[in-house]
DNA sequence: AACCTGACGTTGG
DNA sequence: CCCAACGCCAGGT
């Protein structure tokens, strides 16, 4: 018997899954998305296969953005202002179209960086003087300018 | 098969 | 900030 519709695309699994997986709240892009379900370079696919979802299959899909935390949908239509309602549902609010990502970010927003949990850099030893071990400081590699 | 079109992304002008 | 050019991939014309 034929199959009764295209095979599932490979990665499709993985792509609900990492979606489901993004915290309320917080947003990704499709690109990162892809690249956390081990599709990288498989933006677009994550575009089509959040389009094809079918209704009722319950996905976070309005934490999903573009790369530089625009809506994907045209400004206006149905589904833009379905998701910025829903984002800011959860405390995303959305400036023409646009998420900050340094606030919203999945990963490495402004809330981790200076409340969250930057502990893991404190193994400060007491010692008198010799400040040398301080952070190696990130030395402006040499730019070879225009 | 060529061409167009997307819930995309990056780079460069 | 806008635009063009690619890279990417599946579907529709």
């Amino acid at each position: 018997m034929k199959s009764v519709r295209t095979n599932p695309p490979p990665g499709h699994a993985e792509i609900h899954r990492t979606i489901a997986a993004i915290p309320s709240g917080r947003v990704a892009s499709y690109g990162e998305i892809a690249m956390r379900a081990g599709l990288p370079g498989r933006a677009r696919l994550v575009g089509r296969v959040l389009g094809e979802t079918p209704p009722g299959v319950e996905l976070p899909w309005h934490r999903v953005l573009r790369s530089d935390g625009r809506i994907a949908f045209p400004p206006g239509s149905r589904a833009f202002r379905e998701q910025v309602r829903r984002l800011a549902a959860e405390g995303v609010l959305t400036r023409n179209g646009r998420v900050d990502l340094a606030l919203h970010g999945w990963e490495r927003n402004l809330d981790d960086l200076l409340w969250g949990p930057p502990k893991p850099i404190a193994p400060r030893k007491p010692h008198a003087g010799a400040d040398r071990l301080q952070r190696p400081r990130q030395r402006r590699s040499a730019r070879p300018e225009s």
